[in-house]
DNA sequence: TAAACTGTAACATATTTTATTACTTATAAA
DNA sequence: TTTATAAGTAATAAAATATGTTACAGTTTA
């Protein structure tokens, strides 16, 4: 359910609210990752269609906050890295034919959402900046 | 978080609690899911480490709840498919020269297991005889 | 002692995640 | 106006995980 692109991306914005006045860029943020500066950028092309960041081309350019980190909740971090809700299990195909196949991942989905909303409530109390004074 | 595991047990354990007298064979479950028997096999040993189900070998042999239904609570079952405390990100090796990278896997970790402890409380209440009321 | 099971190791395949290369476009500054 | 530096992105490769299969040994019942 969390994936290693809440990681990543809450990673990169921890960087970025440390320095919200400069535009960082991405092989200065992969060094802080040992990851490499391309998935970085991908990972900003997904901040960014989430008005989260704001980036600049070009000599100097670079990626910077683009609201305050208060204004972050890691709620919206979690729901933008969220790869569709998974049954985990890839061919989850059960027997039709079998009362309990038939319905377990409507029974699975409902719980699954059920504990979803609960994340989100929770995530939902914490700001980009409180994650971030923790450093 | 929620592995593969957490439906396919769950999806054994709502089977096994629809015929709790019965010795159900790892075919006849993998039938209802789909499923290689063998796959079922191995989740039922961890089952059995578990002491929620006990097997019997041999012909006419198979596998039951050791406990009623009322007293095993998802949570459990949540645990025992959880995989290791993931950052979901495998090779996670920031870099620790930077004050971000330094701290970021113990802040984040931190976090997983606040998540965690919340969605074990909502599991805990709720049972498989519940959750197999359901069907 | 044959049939019907579990238990498991070893292997095979599929899927997903992560990493890399190669290139285009944009911008600042010399 | 050219050079250097950076983002953007598609295509591909490699690695890691998850899932599926085969094969066979051990058990138990009838």
């Amino acid at each position: 359910m969390i994936s290693g692109k809440f990681a990543i991306t809450t990673h990169i914005l921890t960087l970025l609210s440390k320095f919200p006045d400069d535009y960082l860029s991405s092989e200065f943020i992969a060094g802080s990752m040992n990851l490499h500066p391309v998935l970085v950028r991908k990972e900003i092309a997904n901040l960014k269609k989430n008005n989260i960041v704001e980036s600049k081309e070009g000599k100097n350019g670079g990626t910077k906050l683009s609201k305050a980190a208060s204004s972050i909740s890691l709620d919206a971090i979690y729901k933008m890295t969220f790869e569709t809700v998974s049954l985990g299990f890839s061919k989850n195909t059960p027997n039709p034919k079998c009362p309990v196949g038939k319905k377990i991942n409507e029974n699975l989905e409902n719980l699954y959402n059920d504990i979803n909303e609960k994340i989100s409530l929770q995530l939902k109390g914490i700001s980009l900046e409180d994650f971030s004074n923790q450093f």
